[in-house]
DNA sequence: TTGACGCATTCCCATATAGGCATATGATGG
DNA sequence: CCATCATATGCCTATATGGGAATGCGTCAA
């Protein structure tokens, strides 16, 4: 069943590496597709196409401006992902320490018994 | 040419739901690759299929112990996103200020000007 | 060495894209 | 209504992926 349709799921939506830039554009205000179509160096039905899944997912916005339509960003969709991804900030911090104690132990071990070739 | 390869990129990664299932028992520490599948409901080959994309984008490490694997979490990898998503803590944050303001002017308008069928 | 257990891989299929291109749809100005 | 600019869609292709089933492989015990 390849992948669940990023049509429905945030996390999908920002898989994909352009439409993250699509976001990280539209936090200088919104902007009309061709801008960010030529910004971002893709076509226009490309640019339109990750649009349109941004805002089904419901991260952007759109609103008719004359002949143009115009994007905005609405992170409020990103909320839960940085909520999920933070559930896990202690973990990381944990990895880290570890390492960090895993260095100093190899710093011991070197002190206490030094061979040839220890220090490159 | 599809999406980009989930063995190269954290974000595909964490987009498949079971992958995140599977990264949020493993905060209960390592765990034998049938055990995890056991409790996720799902087939053993699934589970190490899964196991493998995350292995390769270094969110969990292995350990051979006897006949089992155990895994581990890794969460490191899981920081960049995080500070990725974090990002755009504000504009969700204004987003609700923008909603809350938007739902004061209803509130005022209707109270204004009470029109039949304003309110349903 | 053989057998059993735990896990990783491989093969095949159905599906969901992303990209490129052509074209339909919408709104604006004459 | 027509021409034009700005977008959205439809169509087609190549590719990546998840699921299922079968099988290969490494480890351990007898």
């Amino acid at each position: 069943m390849a992948r669940a349709a990023t049509t429905s799921d945030t996390f999908n939506a920002i898989a994909e590496p352009q439409r993250r830039e699509i976001l990280m554009l539209l936090r200088g205000g919104e902007r009309p597709v061709t801008e960010l179509a030529r910004d971002l160096g893709m076509t226009q039905p490309q640019a339109s196409k990750h649009l349109r899944v941004l805002r089904e997912v419901g991260l952007v916005r759109v609103r008719g401006a004359g002949k143009q339509r115009l994007y905005d960003l609405d992170a409020r969709g990103l909320r839960p992902v940085h909520e999920w991804v933070g559930g896990f900030e202690r973990f990381w911090s944990e990895s880290f320490d570890r390492l960090d104690e895993y260095v100093q132990e190899l710093k011991q071990a070197r002190q206490e018994e030094p061979h040839d070739g220890d220090d490159q």
